[in-house]
DNA sequence: CGTCGTCGGTGTTCTAGAACAGTACGGCGT
DNA sequence: ACGCCGTACTGTTCTAGAACACCGACGACG
């Protein structure tokens, strides 16, 4: 009967759904939850554990002797913006476009060996590309994938078709999960002729892991210069005292 | 019998302590859940909910197959729940403490009246600290507050007392909400000199309004330098196509 | 006219148990 | 010697129900 995948998370995706399509407006009451834990056929439990995934994906919001509500969309706002920061940014609103700057095969560096998991000299395919909002340049993204990889990946046309639908497409590769650490360094040149600004200047720096099957499949690395971006987020203090 | 606290909650505070008292070390496993909840009196699922406390904190890892184990303290700076940038850590892992390095009144800058809520030329109180890790300065903390809640503040003791617990404590305000930006800057003369560091090296800049009911109560500014602070997040691909 | 209690709605916590699902390891077969 | 596979551990998902806690509104009482 059941899939492989728990009953709650196809509760927590059918919500999910009607939330996206609008069904369910901002600031609306979704039905209490016995009569949702009825209309799905579940136990009030297993309802409340769908409800728990959809709250900490900011979806919707609890309140104790309230009801449960989707959550206003300033919250996703955040999201949108951290989305951005690591490139898959989902043209929402601005003018968003991405310029391949070209493709080459090299050798890594450690950093690259050590988060794909390959051994030392390996080689990689290097995938350089600009996102440009409204025109303006807004990052450098470079993407490095193991050669073996990187050869069905080389052939596709990456100046049209995001690189995640490339490898689902053509090589069968869902990334279910990403690692991704921010940090503060100075623009080198390279980087900033192609930002079009001044070598030195402080910017950003996100290195991201991407697995598929468990298996490190694609590493990014990508610069924006500190004067274009901003991250920013909302804090609640609830319960726990410290 | 049961306070009003959940019994969750007290299990999970019994478990954090040992945790923190070094009685589970960083790594070490602990028993399993069937365990657990037997020493506890409580059900599985009681005993799993206060386990999920501790995972969202990012106290413990749950391995399927394996067991629960100890988190091994990060430097990583976790966007999801950054209780470390702003400086509200409460010494988990590694030796923090704080630096009281001065208070004084002053004419605020834009930012600061506009993130306030302040008329042009206003005065407000500064605090500024300094945080050691390990004993050495991690970040500079530059708190902003409106002049009149500055004078009781003025009087209590920073160099022990964390700013919250003061507001809480002598002013009866509860911070309940926060919005954090963060961005990547040119270290000042001034901070850096503070930070031990050179002029102009890239850092973090974030800037925090801290709101008890519905009002701005504080703003701080922080500083870390780029290279020794990350921010870190685990991003999942679950439903949601884009 | 105001205040306080009750009531019916909501979400929350908890029980006692069953069945499912990964993981590691050791023994069996080849 | 090697590989497969069962078994005994681990965490995970789910049931069916009960009792609790919180919120807002309505009505009774002072």
């Amino acid at each position: 009967m059941n899939g492989r995948v728990p009953r709650y998370h196809r509760i927590a995706e059918d919500i999910r759904e009607r939330i996206r399509d609008g069904e369910l407006a901002p600031g609306a009451p979704l039905p209490n939850q016995r009569a949702l834990a009825k209309t799905f056929g579940v136990t009030l439990m297993t309802l409340r554990q769908a409800l728990e995934v959809l709250e900490r994906e900011k979806l919707i919001v609890r309140r104790h002797g309230l009801g449960t509500f989707v959550a206003a969309p300033s919250i996703d706002y955040d999201i949108l913006h951290l989305r951005r920061l690591a490139g898959e940014l989902s043209a929402q609103g601005e003018d968003v476009n991405t310029r391949l700057l070209g493709t080459r095969f090299a050798v890594a560096d450690r950093a690259v060996l050590a988060a794909l998991g390959l051994g030392p000299r390996a080689r990689v395919l290097v995938v350089e590309r600009l996102r440009l909002v409204d025109g303006h340049p807004m990052s450098l993204q470079r993407s490095f994938l193991p050669a073996r990889l990187g050869e069905e990946v080389a052939r596709a046309d990456l100046g049209t078709m995001p690189l995640r639908q490339v490898l689902e497409h053509k090589l069968g590769l869902t990334i279910e999960r990403a690692r991704e650490t921010v940090s503060a360094v100075r623009l080198g040149r390279r980087e900033a002729r192609e930002l079009g600004c001044h070598a030195g200047v402080p910017a950003f720096e996100s290195e991201r892991v991407s697995y598929a099957a468990n298996q490190a499949v694609v590493f990014d690395r990508v610069f924006i210069p500190g004067d274009r971006f901003r991250i920013t987020r909302e804090l609640h203090y609830e319960g726990a005292s410290v």
